[in-house]
DNA sequence: GTTCTTACTTTACAACCGTTAGCTCATCTG
DNA sequence: CAGATGAGCTAACGGTTGTAAAGTAAGAAC
């Protein structure tokens, strides 16, 4: 059984230029290196969203997205994994805005304030099922400790991981729309915490259950989540009056 | 600007035998060769759990792991996908299964037994948390027809993929668990569909979260689930006497 | 004007991947 | 026993990826 072993290569290819094709980006200027380490977020996100997939993150790809070459990228990250956790924080920091505008324009009421919350986003979601996707999909594995580089300062979980850490300031909002609902005297929850989780938990079932099965025969999804953030919440069937 | 375009390529390189590590597995006998095609979704499967994410399903890894040479998988399934859909089916059935049997052991009381089926549900989610996840996170992406002939004869959605086709034994199972919590009074929910769906968008929610998120403070699983469960489910709050 | 430094490139390597073409070898059929 | 056929193999092509090493262009500092 004769077994060729030695794996000999002899490869004479050449990787393409980052010129071809797309355009080339031009040299930052002298102080201005750092420019770039948002363009590379940038780049992954835009990726993302028009491949549909986190998969299409490669730094090769990346590199072309944005018209440099794939090695320039480490002077900005260390790896994928690095680049991947500045892209969800500035997703969560996305979702944080659109549930904040969501928010704005429903007037006072605390109950419509937490509906309109949890219709922003859901909304978010839809609007860019890719980029919702990576939020929560992501395997933070073979990732050491130099993502604090990269990312605002996030708290620990137990296992050393930034977790949810991340998701906080979103659910923070819902808990605090919860709250609201809470001291109003609109919603008779006790444990305002267990039920944010049961919101949160059914918002983004929602979400990747949408796009994961558009074939399904959804209901209207306003409605459809008015329905269940108002169960969900225990909100009373009749305002006090 | 001499550009090498000219991308010649001189490769000489070896593939790895599949007998070098693995155990080599021996031929099927003359008529059983479609058992090939059970050990291909089987070692997907298994690759997926151990490696914790459905990327490690490759031609040339499923080869490795169940011990034939890569391009043998040909003769079974006609690309990667299509693997994929035997693996998606065979994971819905083990799910449908994992319900059934915890809604057995559960009594006759129709709410115990919705309970207790989406408290299997979830606790199928978490006991593989890879397994799970490929039930909803297929791109079913150029896949052509052919997936006809490697999973059972599934209805097609609008857009001409399988879709929720897979699924729908499983919602069936909880369509049919809410209904007949209507028919006994039990519930007072007008609409079992749409709650239905709700209530499956909160299990997915919790499975894809607890294992997305384990730093977050979860609530006890069980009682968590049934908590929602009975609000989604319009559960009377007194079972009648 | 020389040197230093920043912000990148180019080139190359080693390891994967899917896929094709053609081969081997045991077993069943006549 | 001859031949067909099923079941799986080897070898190889052309492509991808991450990443190391070394090179270069332009502006700032002296």
């Amino acid at each position: 059984m004769r077994n060729p072993r030695a794996d000999s290569v002899i490869q004479v290819k050449g990787d393409r230029q980052p010129s071809e094709g797309r355009p080339k980006r031009q040299r930052n200027a002298r102080g201005q290196g750092a420019r770039l380490t948002e363009d590379i977020v940038s780049g992954a996100l835009a990726l993302i969203e028009r491949e549909g997939t986190d998969e299409a993150v490669t730094l090769r790809a990346v590199a072309r997205e944005i018209g440099i070459a794939a090695p320039s990228i480490y002077a900005h990250f260390p790896d994928r994994a690095t680049i991947m956790l500045a892209v969800v924080a500035r997703v969560f920091d996305e979702l944080t805005q659109a549930i904040l505008q969501a928010r704005a324009v429903a007037g006072d009421d605390p109950v419509e304030r937490l509906v309109a919350g949890c219709e922003g986003y859901v909304a978010f979601g839809l609007r860019g099922p890719a980029r919702y996707r990576v939020l929560f999909s992501e395997r933070r594995l073979g990732l050491d400790d130099s993502w604090r580089d990269y990312c605002e300062p996030f708290e620990i979980g137990p296992d050393g991981s930034p977790v949810l850490a991340f998701g906080a300031e979103s659910f923070a909002l819902l808990v605090q729309a919860l709250s609201e609902c809470i001291a109003s005297g609109r919603s008779r929850s006790t444990d305002a915490m267990a039920d944010s989780t049961a919101i949160w938990v059914a918002l983004h079932g929602t979400v990747s259950l949408k796009t994961a099965a558009p074939g399904f025969p959804w209901p209207e999804p306003d409605d459809f989540v008015r329905q269940f953030v108002l169960r969900l919440a225990r909100i009373m069937p009749e305002p006090p009056t």
